[in-house]
RNA sequence: CGAGGCGUAGCUCAGUUUGGUAGAGUGCUUGGUUUGGGACCAAGAUGCCGCAGGUUCGAGUCCUGUCGCCUCGACCA
């Protein structure tokens, strides 16, 4: 076989056709499949462990800051989903409607939660009664469904796995802390545990969510330059506790309004990790999310000790570390890229040689450099070379998004850099929806948000011509 | 949801024009030789031709409907 040729035949290269190259990663790499349902996806056990990584360690840094898990129904009758006006209408369209219990017609239909605030207000009426009563700090972990009309795998499926942050607090300040605390947690998370840079901002009125006053999001830039929206947070005021009636009583001795913030990361967040990092031979995962973190291959394996010295390796390092020894009869190659397009973060091979010489072979995935390490320094090196690797897939993908970013005062320009690329065009906005309107209509961008961090990339709003009051960041969204 | 393309063995696909015994490569199983980047030889197993109707003596092939995937729009986490 020549060096030229790519070792893992069965993956579309990411330059010939990124969806499908996207599509192929799932398939391949076991992480889901797809069901007899419309929509929905079978998330396979190695698609899943990672979905578990995810949730153990957000579920860690929530309760760090004082949120408690709680499980709601999967159902809303139609009556309550009806009580926040804007709410409903973002929502309605794409709900499923439960008509039917057995063979009994339901005297009111009931719909399967699309996100659960109307519940969660429900609750909320019941136990809060004064000042005391809060915060209420609550988190559940569940899935949702949303009758969308385009789904892909962990991108937009319709029935999906999320966790949904409700929070109540007493006043607008306390609530508005909090919606940018748990944006702060979604970056930390996405930066420092995924490998994922993000942009960190506020959503225009045109994108936020339903029924929310204020929608902050992360943005993540995926390898071929379209953006994802990775993780939401919102500031609702009292405009829900107003419609659902909840009040308590403060400390004036006064009938008060809560306020209120929801949050929401999900099984999408997968997929951004798949579109970052991942390569033409197949995932790249960040080490804190692997499943497997270390793939043990014996090399040579047929030949007396090996088996053993693999074997006790693995017991040692198992202390500390997701470890996979590969004792099957396949070949050492055929492991290589078996493991390279699972995404497994380093590769540690030992053969008889390496046994002779006690040392072993440290491969990582990202780039294939090798490190012949001593077995003696064997645990002191791992934190080390994992740490680096961290470290160089962030960078990599810091690079890709600063090579497509671009600062543009004109709607030409703007025009001109959304033909030739996907790509994060920041300009000034006047605040006006039909010049967001206008931006979509002529340069195929959505806003993605308007960066917490501002910066002035010019003096008026290209589509009006107006001055530009805040700073947008535009571009193709999945 | 609109326009276009595609559904045949686990996977990639040929066969559909012109209806007439279900095919290849790869993978899988078994035995042997191999084993540091997807090894080799031999034998073998594997099909509701996406699904449901229709036309026909006969349908993978023709007709209708439906489900799924891909691309482009619209919608959206």
């Amino acid at each position: 076989m020549s060096d030229k040729k790519k070792m893992v035949e069965e993956i579309t290269s990411r330059e010939d056709d990124f969806a499908r190259w996207y599509t192929d990663i799932v398939k391949k790499a076991e992480l889901a499949d797809y069901s007899s349902v419309r929509g929905c996806m079978i998330i396979r056990p190695y698609g899943y462990a990672i979905w578990e990584n995810i949730q153990r360690i957000l579920d860690g840094m929530f309760k760090a800051c004082g949120h408690e898990n709680i499980s709601l129904p999967m159902f809303i009758p139609e009556s309550l989903l009806q009580k926040e006006k804007d709410h409903v209408e973002g929502f309605a369209p794409e709900v499923a409607w439960v008509t039917h219990g057995g063979s009994e017609k339901l005297t009111e239909r009931m719909c399967v939660r699309p996100t659960s605030e109307v519940l969660f207000c429900e609750h909320y009426k019941n136990i809060i009664h004064s000042y005391r009563d809060l915060p209420k700090l609550y988190n559940q972990w569940c899935s949702v469904v949303r009758w969308e009309k385009t789904t892909r795998p962990f991108l937009r499926t319709t029935e999906f796995q999320w966790q949904e942050g409700h929070t109540m607090h007493e006043t607008p300040k306390d609530a508005q802390e909090e919606t940018l605390r748990m944006l702060n947690v979604y970056a930390d998370f996405a930066e420092k545990h995924l490998a994922i840079p993000v942009l960190k901002g506020l959503k225009t009125d045109k994108e936020k969510f339903a029924g929310a006053q204020q929608t902050y999001t992360i943005e993540a830039m995926m390898h071929d330059g379209k953006a994802l929206q990775s993780g939401t947070s919102h500031y609702f005021g009292d405009g829900f506790a107003k419609a659902f009636d909840i009040t308590f009583q403060g400390r004036d001795n006064t009938q008060k309004h809560p306020h209120q913030t929801s949050w929401g990361l999900s099984t999408r967040i997968i997929g951004a990790v798949i579109m970052t990092h991942g390569d033409d031979n197949g995932l790249v995962l960040p080490p804190d999310v692997a499943p497997i973190q270390i793939v043990i291959i014996p090399v040579a394996q047929h030949k007396e000790g090996v088996l053993e010295a693999a074997g006790a390796l693995r017991e040692k390092l198992s202390a500390n570390y997701r470890v996979k020894i590969d004792d099957s009869d396949n070949s050492a190659g055929w492991k290589y890229a078996e493991y390279e397009m699972k995404g497994v973060p380093l590769r540690l091979e030992l053969g008889p040689r390496d046994i002779e010489a006690g040392q072993c072979v440290i491969v990582r995935r990202d780039n294939r450099e090798k490190y012949f390490v001593p077995l003696a320094e064997l645990e002191q090196r791992l934190p080390e070379i994992l740490a680096e690797y961290q470290q160089a897939i962030y960078d990599k993908a810091a690079a890709n998004r600063a090579e497509r970013t671009f600062a543009a005062t004109t709607m030409d320009e703007t025009i001109k850099l959304a033909d030739e690329q996907n790509c994060f065009i920041k300009t000034m906005w006047c605040g006006a929806l039909e010049c967001e309107e206008l931006f979509k209509e002529k340069a195929g961008v959505t806003s993605r948000c308007m960066p917490l961090e501002q910066e002035k990339v010019g003096d008026i709003c290209p589509a009006c011509g107006k001055p530009g009051k805040k700073m947008v960041v535009w571009g193709k969204a999945y």
